[in-house]
DNA sequence: CCGTATCCAAACCGATACTG
DNA sequence: CAGTATCGGTTTGGATACGG
């Protein structure tokens, strides 16, 4: 009976784990998925003002990135003026369970 | 009774999760600490021939902030010509169970 | 209100050569 | 064998202004 290898390829981008890391590292996603975690449901506005520091340029990326890899859903209402709704997907709260260990680690350990 | 929030600081690098993503980030730190997990020790040329593509440079480096942040055991032996060897701390070992899920979670989703 | 466009700075990463 | 040094490229992130 072998360990359950961390890794299978060595080379990596086919890694789960590296996958992973792919589209929740950077500056900014991990909080943005943060605020809307936390509120159910978040508009840009909410974002801007929550996600200390980010900007324009950096909550528009990430938001594109994170609901392209199917992590939050985009909704928009046209009113007048137009209002956008982000939510997380179920695939994105299946992965805050392990985040929060994964948070508890790093505030035990580091 | 309210939700653990994900992050308590918006702001950012005092949160746990944020520092794990930190020290583990980066385009080698996994595939070192996996590479070392798989063998239980590893030498730095060990490292340096199984993580396909990566230079001197940054192996080096990375298994020094790895050190430093308390994952990776350097040993040094004395001998002509000097052998350094490689293991995961208790913390590292520690972390792995949790890298696993987050790994599972990747392959099922991403 | 919810973004995009452009341009710039900094961080990260890599190739090559060299050392104890 | 196990690294360090230097330099340059690439990728990532930020400031500011503007558009639907």
């Amino acid at each position: 009976m072998r360990k359950e290898p961390l890794c299978e390829e060595i080379a990596g981008e086919g890694c789960g784990l590296k996958k992973v890391l792919n589209i929740i590292g950077g500056k900014w996603k991990i909080m943005i998925l943060c605020v809307i975690d936390n509120n159910e449901v978040a508009r840009y506005g909410d974002l801007r003002r929550s996600v200390y520091g980010i900007t324009n340029t950096m909550l528009a990326q990430s938001l594109k990135d994170l609901e392209t890899d199917g992590l939050v859903c985009r909704t928009q209402y046209d009113e007048m003026p137009v209002r956008v709704e982000y939510t997380l997907t179920e695939k994105a709260k299946s992965l805050i369970p392990i985040l929060l260990q994964l948070k508890k680690w790093g505030e035990e350990n580091l």
